[in-house]
RNA sequence: GGCCUGGUGGCAGAGUGGUCAUGCAGCGGCCUGCAAAGCCGUGUACGCCGGUUCGAUUCCGACCCAGGCCUCCA
């Protein structure tokens, strides 16, 4: 099956052709940890993480590196507000990011780079690039001379002047051309800085990217991915530096940008404040929900994130679960490959919506067959496609029955007092008693508890 | 101001030059002691105005509106 991507470097679909099949290469920008994350900046790693499996199943060899930015301004302006040391900071968010990640399915990469530990890489690059003429030392700064490099822009489609006619910084007096951007800044004694040869100091915004990069996957890589918001100048810069480091290669042949999650119309960004933590989320729904959420839309286009778009993605899996609960006395078999439809809607530029359509047609089939082949089949598909796809992972029990605590009762013996409650009203219905089983439905109903009467006796969920 | 996206039924959200997305919600029916779940049925949706075409939501142009980038940001 042939796999398409949107390249942001065409603006155009294109067919996946890896460079080397038997190693495809692939770089997501990761986070600057120094606080929690909200759920916009999950976004690159669930729909990019879908795309890595994807990838596994149709190369041998998928190397997958998203980078830990440890050295920053807010790190350090974080470390001083709190009165504790930077790596107390970076550690603990790094690790709170990676739980995190954990519990919305987000695969770990195969490689996990973090900036201050490429600081020699980055400053051979910075060498090679100042011996190469194309950037130069000023102030104890060095700086990438983008008038060396033509193509600068080709990505964000955007020139030189029209970038200097819109600019609205303040150009620093070191430069020599306002667009110049930071590969090294010098450090103060008090911020974290190492030898180098323009003094003591740090790396700059875009650099570390492309250095992890190269050392990690090489010189040129497949994909790289990210937020459209990074596409100028986070992403630009590292074309320009990667490619006038590496004399003229290709830095990378595929580049995906994924659209802003937004909150009532505007992006979620730090800045802005509009942020909700995905460390909160996942105390306040199922991971599986706000994963779904999160595939429920083209990466490529805005998502809106609201409460009730939560809601729904809940509503929608109570029926894929409520499918998969039903055909519990059906032995699907052994795990198999993921349904063509799915794949192919994969294939085609990561079409979730589409696949969470042929997700729901599947179940659909499976709720009216009549036949346990059918029965059986489609049960096996829909695990395969969870599988992939980071839905389903659980039991329907473990799903309608989540979180089961109240006060002081711990999840089991509250379970067990509503299962209580429910084999006495099934006793009272039995003996066709139903004032008594109505007066027990309406107890289980003020426990949050929705009871279902079916031909096999009651089961019951949680309807809160 | 420059560059770039996008405007689809009550909501979310795919897609297509000429029968169908899908999900959630709603309505009617079946089933049920009553419910719930499930099943069946149910909607002249494609911003506006022109153009191309036998035919456009889909292609082209203008306009209106919204959002993104141009400054740290996924």
């Amino acid at each position: 099956m042939q796999l398409h991507l949107f390249n942001s470097l065409s603006r155009q679909l294109e067919p996946f052709q890896p460079l080397d099949p038997q190693r495809v290469t692939l770089y997501i920008c990761g986070p600057t940890v120094y606080n929690y994350v909200h759920i916009g900046n999950a976004r690159p790693p669930v729909v990019f993480g879908l795309l890595v499996r994807l990838l596994r199943r149709l190369y041998p060899n998928v190397v997958y590196a998203r980078n830990i930015t440890d050295v920053d301004d807010k790190i350090n302006a974080a470390s001083a507000e709190r009165g504790v040391p930077i790596s107390e900071i970076t550690d603990r968010y790094a690790q709170a990011y990676h739980e995190d990640m954990d519990r919305l399915g987000a695969d770990r990469p195969d490689v996990v780079p973090h900036a201050t530990d490429h600081i020699g890489q980055i400053i051979a690059m910075c060498e090679r690039l100042i011996a190469s003429g194309h950037a130069y030392a000023a102030d104890g700064h060095v700086l990438f001379d983008v008038t060396t490099y033509p193509a600068y822009g080709q990505l964000s489609r955007r020139s030189t002047d029209e970038m200097l006619a819109g600019a609205r910084v303040e150009v620093a007096p070191y430069k020599r051309t306002p667009g110049d951007f930071v590969l090294w800044k010098p450090s103060t004694p008090d911020l974290p800085g190492w030898d180098s040869p323009w003094g003591r100091g740090r790396p700059g915004w875009h650099i570390e990217c492309s250095a992890m990069a190269a050392t990690h996957l090489g010189e040129t890589i497949d994909i790289h991915a990210g937020g459209i918001d990074l596409q100028f100048p986070h992403h630009e810069n590292e074309i320009a530096q990667s490619t006038c480091a590496h004399g003229g290669k290709v830095f990378a042949r595929y580049w995906l940008h994924n659209g802003m999650l937004n909150m009532g119309g505007r992006k979620m960004s730090k800045s802005l404040g509009n942020v909700t933590l995905v460390h909160d989320l996942l105390d306040a729904y199922p991971p599986e929900a706000l994963r779904y959420v999160l595939m429920s839309a083209h990466y490529r286009q805005p998502l809106d994130w609201s409460e009730g778009a939560v809601e729904q993605a809940i509503r929608t899996l109570d029926r894929l679960y409520g499918t998969l609960r039903d055909l519990a006395d059906v032995d699907a078999g052994e795990a198999g490959d993921p349904p063509a439809s799915i794949l192919q809607a994969l294939c085609d530029d990561l079409n979730t919506p589409e696949a969470l359509a042929h997700l729901a047609g599947i179940a659909a089939e499976a709720r009216r067959a009549g036949d346990e082949a059918t029965r059986r089949a489609r049960k096996r598909e829909l695990l395969d496609a969870g599988a992939l796809l980071g839905l389903l992972q659980q039991t329907p029990d473990e799903w309608f029955k989540r979180g089961a605590t109240s006060g002081d009762e711990g999840e089991g013996e509250l379970a067990a007092r509503i299962d209580a409650l429910v084999a006495e009203r099934e006793a009272a219905r039995k003996s066709r008693d139903f004032a008594r089983a109505d007066e027990l439905r309406s107890t289980l109903t003020d426990l949050g508890v929705l009871v279902e009467d079916g031909a096999d006796g009651a089961r019951w969920r949680w309807n809160r």
